[in-house]
DNA sequence: CCATGATAGTCATGAAAATGACTAGTCAGG
DNA sequence: CCTGACTAGTCATTTTCATGACTATCATGG
């Protein structure tokens, strides 16, 4: 039940289509949730059942009709009281932790390639954040915007998944800092 | 595949029981990754059968017996196949993000209460990952153990376990402001 | 003596997520 | 004219996760 009130929380800046709802949620441009594009649609498609969404038919010429979805006020009712409670605790889980976790046991050459490609990711994700933070806030200083600006809701967000990603570069970095120089030290023995 | 792999890494160093690596996965002490009793004991019990771990009864005194298990040399080839490979970047994945993302539409008051529980849960995670640290590198400096310290493996991931948990903090807090900030002048209008 | 809580697990079920394969039209480049 | 990429989705299957309920024994506190 956590997808669901990603995909209405992600709605309710603006009507999408199903298909442009699925490629942010694909590619984590929707920064606080990641879902496959099939499970995008089949998402729309219980909450357009249950009233949460409604859809209208958009007819395109040169292009495969699109339905757009805006949030109805029975589903901000959903997200009201799925804001009342608790949000469960996130943890990270990471294939990259369970490798470094494995440190000493296995190749240390194939872990920093990991780690490198890894950094080289997170560098990427969050230029593409902060590109987005500043698209967001137009002409304004962030404090202006964060005061008096719309939509601070995906700003926020985007925050966190900018400082995620520069989080997860610096580890990178520095797990490889710290492998190299364990292999020197050993080499010199 | 992925329980499977944080199972091995987690018994890389030292024998551990299936009670014990329960215990350690569900409180999130295994830092790298998050997972229910039972399914590190369907885990368990799956990678024995490969003949990735090796289990040995102990027979207590006055408590349940238990199984000790260690990783053979299979699982120690599983985990380094498992390393060569690139793995998928993570995703946070949060419904506390979700309902932040949704903050404008929703009840503020509410949103605050989520953000203070949440900040002071990654206060302590936060202490408790330090604490751990703190044993884990023992009389040395951190600089020292890193660089000659057995065991580097889950001092590291603790690091990032603590270094997200301090992120989430600060985004709690900074969030906290932001939404009090907006109220006020709301409020003034 | 009774209730808790820790140790040490097992079983069954359901929800959520990941994966692979497929349709169908448009547009740009070689 | 063919290929590949983009728009706009759908279907089916499998794998993984999460949940609740259940069995035992021992130790501790009241």
């Amino acid at each position: 039940m956590a997808l669901r009130h990603a995909v209405l929380a992600a709605l309710l800046d603006g009507e999408l289509s199903g298909y442009e709802l699925a490629k942010a949620f694909d590619l984590g441009v929707a920064n606080f949730w990641h879902a496959r594009p099939q499970q995008v649609y089949a998402e729309l498609t219980r909450l357009e059942e249950d009233g949460f969404v409604a859809g209208r038919e958009v007819v395109q010429e040169n292009r495969p009709n699109k339905r757009l979805f805006r949030v109805t006020d029975a589903g901000l009712a959903q997200l009201q009281s799925f804001t009342a409670v608790a949000a469960k605790p996130s943890f990270i889980r990471d294939d990259l932790l369970v490798q470094v976790q494995a440190a000493g046991h296995v190749d240390t050459g194939a872990l920093i390639e990991r780690l490198t490609e890894r950094a080289a990711i997170a560098r990427e994700k969050a230029g593409l954040f902060a590109k987005l933070l500043r698209t967001m806030r137009g002409e304004c200083t962030e404090e202006e915007f964060l005061r008096h600006g719309a939509h601070v809701g995906p700003y926020l967000t985007c925050r966190r998944g900018l400082a995620f990603e520069e989080g997860n570069r610096e580890w990178c970095e520095h797990v490889i800092a710290v492998l190299r120089d364990r292999a020197e030290n050993r080499a010199g023995d």
